[in-house]
DNA sequence: ATTGACCTTGGATATTAGTCTAGGGTTTAT
DNA sequence: ATAAACCCTAGACTAATATCCAAGGTCAAT
């Protein structure tokens, strides 16, 4: 059994972390010892790697929740609920990427019209287009 | 002369937004009316352009104040100021860039290799590669 | 027996960018 | 003169993901 500090340094996150996610319901400690402290178990262990693990791969706290619910009742849920999942979350990646790619296209144009010199910058070509409407776009 | 509603309605915003932004240092009004409503200029409404079309490439409200002190001093300040707080954004963007595509590539290849029929989750690969550790690298 | 490291809880704080509410004053139109 | 639409302030609340703190209990080593 590992005490909270114990866990949280194998797994590179803090004590704190680990009380608030069992805070939000997320993870639980399988026991507790006499005096109250959170014990963990090699299976506890097991489930705050597949958190870490969803969380690495972009998903929210409350969507890891949900892959949890169907990773816990395996044999009642199926694939399709699954990759939904997965699906729901491409589909937000990609738009925070497309809207990343147009301010990274827009800054790079601001960039590159600025000689980014040493002379006062009454004429800089980055403030007149930001003080352009729709120079945005 | 604008008065707040009116202004925001010309600038697609609320109202409350333009309080709040002025709570926080970012635009006044020029002047308030005898009962204490906010008028606005003409030139007031040019600069709250300019704080929009920076909030549309990208810019915090914090790095808008940045820019909105270059632009308030621009003989004294240099195209190498401005040039910066660009670059600086456009690394910052770029780096959120490579973590999302990051993300969309472990989310991609999750979703490809999964079935995602109406068959039960027991042998999912969603959920087993999940669970594995380092199965997002 | 005492020190230091660790654990407990509850609640405050941080970040970013607002949104909403309550309680009250003003302006405009009828 | 009164109702509708607008404005004011202060402060609470939201979302997401934690981190930090205070006050106090426990465990291991000396």
């Amino acid at each position: 059994m590992f005490k909270i500090g114990e866990l949280a340094e194998l797994c590179n996150i803090s004590a704190d972390t680990l009380r608030f996610y069992e805070k939000n319901g997320l993870f639980q400690a399988s026991k507790r010892s006499g005096a109250g402290y959170r014990l963990y178990t090699q299976a506890d262990k097991s489930r705050l790697e597949f958190i870490l693990t969803s969380k690495s791969v972009g998903f929210s706290l409350k969507e890891i929740a949900d892959l949890l619910s169907i990773n816990l009742d395996k044999s009642n849920r199926t694939c399709a609920d699954a990759k939904q999942l997965v699906d729901d979350k491409l589909v937000q990646v990609r738009a925070k990427l497309a809207e990343l790619e147009r301010l990274e296209t827009s800054l790079k144009s601001l960039s590159d019209t600025c000689c980014g010199g040493p002379e006062s910058a009454l004429h800089c070509t980055i403030l007149e287009a930001l003080a352009n409407k729709n120079s945005a776009h």
